[in-house]
RNA sequence: CUCCCCGUAGCUCAGUUGGAUAGAGCGCAGGAUUCCUAAUCCUGAGGUCAGAGGUUCGAAUCCUCUCGGGGAGGCCA
């Protein structure tokens, strides 16, 4: 209807140019909005307004002329000119009532379109080191990305979901000896225990079950472990150093191929874990895409090899530098450090080169707001690779600070502090955890009160949005019981007879459906689809709250029953795409 | 010091990409069920849209500055 009024609109002033109404130079951008308010009519349209100007020509005086210059069509009931110039549409009940009649054929299908034109796009999202279980933190990505990928599909995109696990570097390292020495101390030997080191109890389930398997094989005594090692920080040392030696001690203790199976089995466990717990959060990703795996490929020597032909590389103070400066960066970095390891950004920078080499036409990387500071060095490396930085949108997610009740909770990783995902869906339930965290939009920080979202109270706006979809299926099982017919067909013949105020503005949310899918998805959006579902289950509670369905006049109850189906199925396909399930009953 | 995000009702947040009298939930004060689920609904109080300039027919929205909160600025990831 929206696009339908503006090609009218396109019309009138074709025809006003046509008759020298207006100079032929000037291109209206044309945009015709929905009505806030019931007195302005359906639709409205600025557009007198903004052609006043260049037109040299009263507002109101142009909206006289271009609503005279509008053909007559079916749909629209009358055009009047309002304030300082608005152009207000009032559209015919009869073509209102179609949506519903739409909504019924297409079903599940309802608000999709094809705007994407099947254009491949790559969602990446969540990507946490697998050095632990996932936190509240990861949550909100976790939500967010698959809401996203959800809707860009929804309207037409062809969506790959994709986890970018870095397994190579030292984190897993640090990950690894940490496992070791929590294993050692299983087998008896007393040791300190690194400050830097990961300290969650997963770590010590993961040794204890290595020790379960291995019995006494990686075993070396306390004594050789710690022989040389420089002091820790508490005695006055550097917590780096410190555990970067005890890294080279594991090393050479156990040999590569022991040491390399305590690092694959602490990786393997914790993405096991993180793969199980992104599934019962109801993400279902299409590629698990390693770190290693694309080192051990060489794509990232490759890739330093275009840049160096490209002469965007060179050596400085023994490392090899990047020159992003040149091209928008704050400053040059490094990719090649003086030990000759590769840098992470080396990888992604392979890693991103990999994703447009398997054809992505666009690219979504979905980042915590904190790493902000790294999406110019990475287009600056696209664009020093030949590729258009554009294809590239990074996304960021504001932290969710943790507060139970009045009292913020901190987080840290190395402590292993903090309140895991798995945690939080235990409490809360799948389903109101992630319709919390697509309550808000994301670069938006987030007070995230687990007391609250505990409560399983009304507080939680997901129950009020399942409770109006329960609500259609209950009157359904009433009409059962009652031993009441329904016919369609007679509904749907006789909508007209749907005059009430709410249900008048109930058909109206109700279209909108389609334009809010649509806004959502493009802008990347997911708070605009919950926020517009509070709103039509609120019109669906207000009108069943002051008018009955089941009434004995059957034109009348079969009309209201269509009426009320629509929004149960509008209910559903929004909750699908937030992957919140919608029940029957509750 | 530089850059990014943010500042809207007591609290948490929306605000259709510059539109008409700034909205919702929670909280607070009242009220609604002989009737399809009261996890609901209705009414009310509550605002200098952080502040000051500017852009124009029109600003919570765009520009500049100030104040305040958070984050980033590693040969960490």
């Amino acid at each position: 209807m929206k696009k339908h009024l503006e090609a009218l609109l396109q019309g009138a002033v074709d025809a006003l140019k046509e008759s020298g109404g207006i100079a032929r130079e000037i291109v209206p951008d044309i945009l015709v909005e929905r009505t806030r308010d019931a007195r302005h009519g359906d639709f409205a349209s600025n557009l007198a307004l903004t052609l006043a100007k260049p037109a040299r020509c009263n507002p109101r005086e142009l909206a006289q002329r271009i609503i005279n210059a509008l053909p007559d069509d079916a749909a629209i009931e009358r055009v009047e000119i309002a304030g300082p110039g608005f152009i207000n549409f009032f559209v015919k009940l009869q073509s209102q009532y179609q949506v519903i009649e739409t909504i019924h054929e297409q079903g599940h299908f309802f608000g999709r379109s094809e705007i994407g034109k099947g254009l491949n796009v790559q969602v990446e999202f969540v990507s946490a080191n697998p050095t632990g279980p996932l936190h509240v933190g990861h949550g909100r990505g976790a939500a967010y990305g698959g809401v996203v990928a959800n809707l860009l599909a929804a309207v037409g995109y062809d969506v790959q979901r994709e986890y970018y696990v870095n397994d190579a570097g030292r984190q897993m390292d640090i990950l690894a000896v940490s496992i070791w020495l929590r294993y050692l101390e299983e087998c008896g030997e007393l040791l300190p225990f690194p400050g830097n080191g990961y300290r969650g109890e997963y770590v010590r389930d993961i040794a204890w079950e290595l020790h379960k398997e291995a019995g006494d094989r990686y075993r070396c005594p306390a004594d050789r472990v710690m022989d040389g090692v420089p002091p820790d920080e508490p005695q006055g040392g550097d917590k780096e150093e410190h555990i970067d030696a005890l890294i080279a001690r594991a090393g050479t203790l156990l040999g590569p191929e022991r040491y390399r199976v305590i690092l694959q089995s602490g990786r393997d466990h914790i993405l096991a874990d993180i793969r199980e717990d992104l599934a019962e959060f109801g993400l279902h990703y299409d590629e698990w895409f390693s770190e290693r795996v694309l080192m051990q490929s060489g794509a990232v020597e490759s890739a330093l090899a275009k840049l160096r032909a490209g002469g965007h590389l060179y050596e400085k103070e023994g490392a090899l530098w990047f020159a992003s400066s040149a091209l928008g960066d704050e400053k040059d970095r490094v990719v090649r450090r003086e030990n000759g390891q590769t840098t992470y950004f080396a990888s992604d920078i392979a890693y991103h080169m990999n994703k447009l080499e398997r054809g992505f036409e666009r690219i979504i990387d979905i980042w915590g707001a904190d790493h902000h500071g790294y999406v110019p060095r990475i287009k600056a490396a696209m664009q020093a690779m030949g590729e258009d930085p554009s294809k590239l949108e990074v996304l960021l997610v504001q932290f969710a600070v943790l507060y139970r009740g009045k009292e913020k909770i901190s987080m840290s990783t190395r402590a292993g502090e903090f309140v895991t995902l798995r945690q939080l869906r235990n409490e809360v339930g799948k389903d109101a955890a992630r319709f919390f965290y697509c309550l808000r939009r994301a670069e938006q920080h987030m007070d995230f009160d687990l007391k609250l979202a505990c409560s399983q109270s009304n507080d939680n706006p997901v129950y009020y949005v399942q409770y109006a979809h329960a609500r259609v299926c209950s009157v359904l099982r009433q009409l059962d019981e009652k031993g009441l017919e329904r016919n369609l067909t007679q509904g749907m013949e006789q909508l007209e007879r749907l005059i009430e105020s709410h249900e008048q503005a109930l058909i109206g949310t109700l279209s909108r459906y389609p334009e809010i899918l649509e806004r959502a998805a493009l802008q990347h959006e997911p708070h605009q689809l919950t926020q517009y579902l509070r709103e039509l289950a609120n019109d669906f509670h207000t009108y069943y709250n002051a008018h009955q369905f089941l009434v004995d006049d059957n034109a009348l109850r079969n009309a209201r029953l269509n009426l009320i189906c629509a929004v149960r199925q509008v209910i559903a396909n929004g909750l699908s795409l937030l992957d919140v399930s919608a029940p029957e009953s509750m």
